[in-house]
DNA sequence: ATTTTCGGCTAACATGTGTTAGCTGACTGG
DNA sequence: CCAGTCAGCTAACACATGTTAGCCGAAAAT
């Protein structure tokens, strides 16, 4: 009843899914990556891979859903941290660097197979970031008082530019990091700031800028 | 010295060229593109690719360059109608989505080799990028001065809301782009306003706990 | 006219892949 | 204790891939 059995069972699925893990890299995707691959460094034979699951493809999916889980935990976190009073935006991209430090692998997995050739794996990608994005604008939509097709603009455009931003963290030489968290936090700030002066003016929706933008000279 | 030896060469290159576009979809990325598949659609033997291309990265490299010259002459086109004096945001974004939509296959490439296994690819892609980018830094510097340094900030961000919202349009269904394109003008402006925001008062660049969203007050 | 160049071809190889069939032996439930 | 389950294994298949070796014939060079 201790279900000894199902217990080794769970554990050769985590071997699986950490050997998965552990090949992700700069050079290799999880695209290209073979189910034999897969089972040697988790050290089965390549036929037991499916007692587990029946594609490299159900692998994939099951990853996405454990990032989504740290993901959730990661928000979990950043707000925690904010309730010490800090900016939210300088608080959630530290946060979210954070992230993309500790789980590289994990973090590529979703940069790459977000726009990859599996549709089940953008769409499974896709509703994460739509979670985080939706989370993002209600919050937004209650703190600033902006109407919430504003507020989901927002949020969306934030998590893009924290997201490709990540992307660079990722490959950017040590020296460079805190500089491109600055970076990102100042985009960010364009965003919201660009937001908040729309609250009073939402006409300006329309192709009416004032902005300085007269005329141009070629380069 | 006509050539008729070079001539043909170059014909059965622009043949493979092709034939490794027209392979290309939301299903088949460059990446698992085989060399064999290639030469099959291209109508030449495996082992003649080689006399055209060391690689298929090679291959994957010039496809690249092409698809920088094409951008190039989108935004000469951008410009050529912005003299016709309408915002440069709007035209900007309805260009770029143009050129998504004719180049649908060019495009999932950049996107996808991106972040994607090789690093010659990532490099030349970032090249290309940062070549739309700082031409667009130049261009807000001069005509709104902003200093160089949060021009250049804002365009990047400008570019990568513009190049992610690219990806969505290339999937969306027909009656949702219309919504698509406003939508990332409004995002576009928002970072335009809020960069303008921040001419007057650039100290608000260093992260310091004071600019929280919350307390933001409008310009 | 003769030789060289070279784009394209066929044949073949070594290798890696996903997947099926079927055995084994330890755990499980009665 | 005994029959059944089932995770894991070996062996094997059919197949696709990248790449080498080497021939052929037309264009180019001499």
């Amino acid at each position: 009843m201790a279900g000894i059995r199902a217990q080794k069972k769970e554990k050769t699925r985590q071997m699986i899914i950490q050997a998965a893990l552990n090949q992700l890299s700069a050079e290799q995707s999880f695209a290209n990556l073979s189910l034999r691959e897969v089972a040697r460094e988790a050290g089965i034979a390549p036929t037991s891979f499916y007692r587990h699951f029946k594609d490299m493809e159900e692998l994939g999916l099951t990853l996405v859903d454990e990032c989504g889980v740290t993901l959730r935990q990661l928000m979990r976190s950043a707000r925690k941290k904010f309730d010490d009073d800090i900016s939210v935006i300088k608080v959630s991209v530290e946060t979210f660097m954070e992230f993309v430090e500790n789980n590289p692998n994990i973090f590529r997995l979703l940069l790459r197979e977000r726009s990859g050739t599996s549709k089940a794996f953008r769409d499974a990608i896709a509703r994460e970031v739509q979670h985080f994005t939706i989370e993002l604008a209600d919050y937004l939509h209650e703190t600033t008082g902006l109407d919430l097709p504003l507020a989901k603009l927002q949020s969306d455009a934030l998590v893009k530019i924290t997201f490709n931003n990540g992307a660079e963290y990722l490959d950017a030489p040590v020296e460079n990091k805190q500089e491109l968290i600055n970076s990102t936090i100042t985009q960010l700030r364009f965003i919201a700031n660009g937001a908040a002066s729309m609250i009073n003016k939402p006409e300006s929706k329309e192709p009416s800028p004032s902005g300085g933008m007269t005329e141009n000279e070629s380069s």
